[in-house]
DNA sequence: ATAAAAATTAAACATTTGATTAAATCATAC
DNA sequence: GTATGATTTAATCAAATGTTTAATTTTTAT
């Protein structure tokens, strides 16, 4: 068994558990506080104030969740279609733990998008990866004009998101339960690399 | 030019604008009496409250949302790839006039689920559409087990939604400004439904 | 023209909510 | 053991927020 968490360590997991799954502005310091069984005053004892503790949590999320990006795509030693492979398997676990942090990061980006500016600065560029080059090699500069590399981008991360964000209504409109759409992700991990790399055809 | 819109039509729109740019949470009646150019008891005066005025735009949006699916998706006349492409289309160009749609239904969905169940029952069931049975016809019997007509639904949304929910994230790791964007999307009508009849080969 | 009904306004109310204060408790060093 | 600093608590504050009230103005019907 770990050691106990400090005061501090509950009241960010309490924090995290709760701003994941309400957003905000929904959020009040006393439901994180009788989340993390503290007093009050403690959240504002160690963290000065609800939005600064939300930062903290925010900006541990944003780096959490471009880090596989960055250390998939930055590799040169891999080719695209194990890059697809590994983005899909490690991402799809990943959320798999923690499903609500694409909704959290997406959904408060879009409420309170000045706040942002600073934490997404010095987060990955599109241009800058190894995987860029690749693709536009993939695509052919004859073809580039009819199938930008955006595209590509934009179809593999959707395809490895959406369906978690969409989860409570697929699972009503497609009648799945929990089980059937995490066996669903699973097949994904296979099936999306090679949807991506038809694409390319 | 159209007649004045009604005291009540003022306070709807107002809320609809404001409510999808923020959240349900972080909207206060008095943005919204402000933005409608009204006195904040008028607010009470027609809707009762903040939470009635929210759930009659709910209604209002996913009734929209769902419509597009079901008009195109129930149709027994149009081929399967028929209905990729008008799908996308008419989804494409509706969430270009109103961005804020998807995320707002999904992430108030995930914010506020119990407000949801009813409001979503009476919706579409998947298996009861048109396409279901050509789905399930195109990929053949033999090969149901290894691709699931789940997935092609859950691609086909994911492709055409969530573009737009990660737009924020998009253009700042892309670095596409709002007309390319534009651009791109106009682009997907045609390339998502080749990308989807792709995955059925 | 007038009375009744509907619409609008300014003010206030009751809670909620983020934050602070001052006192009490606990841990650590000497 | 005691003093010092860190931690915790209960109580309180001030502002924000959803809602209501009572009075006023505007519209409608006769």
């Amino acid at each position: 068994m770990g050691t106990d968490p400090t005061t501090e360590e509950k009241i960010k997991n309490a924090a995290r558990d709760i701003f994941m799954r309400k957003g905000y502005a929904a959020t009040k310091t006393r439901d994180i506080a009788e989340e993390a069984g503290i007093n009050l005053a403690l959240l504002n004892y160690y963290f000065r104030s609800k939005e600064k503790l939300f930062q903290q949590i925010m900006k541990e999320s944003l780096t959490g969740f471009f880090e596989h990006i960055r250390s998939v795509f930055m590799n040169p030693d891999t080719t695209l279609e194990e890059k697809f492979s590994l983005l899909a398997k490690s991402y799809i676990d990943q959320i798999i733990q923690q499903p609500d942090t694409p909704m959290f990061i997406l959904s408060e980006l879009r409420t309170r998008p000045e706040e942002f500016i600073n934490l997404m600065s010095g987060q990955i560029k599109m241009r800058d990866t190894a995987i860029f080059p690749q693709l536009v090699e993939e695509i052919g500069m004859e073809r580039l004009h009819e199938i930008n590399p955006v595209h590509i981008m934009m179809n593999l991360i959707s395809l490895v998101i959406f369906p978690f964000i969409g989860k409570p209504m697929i699972e009503r409109i497609a009648d799945v339960d929990d089980a059937s759409f995490k066996a669903l992700m699973e097949q994904r991990k296979e099936l999306i690399p090679k949807w991506i790399m038809q694409m390319l055809k």
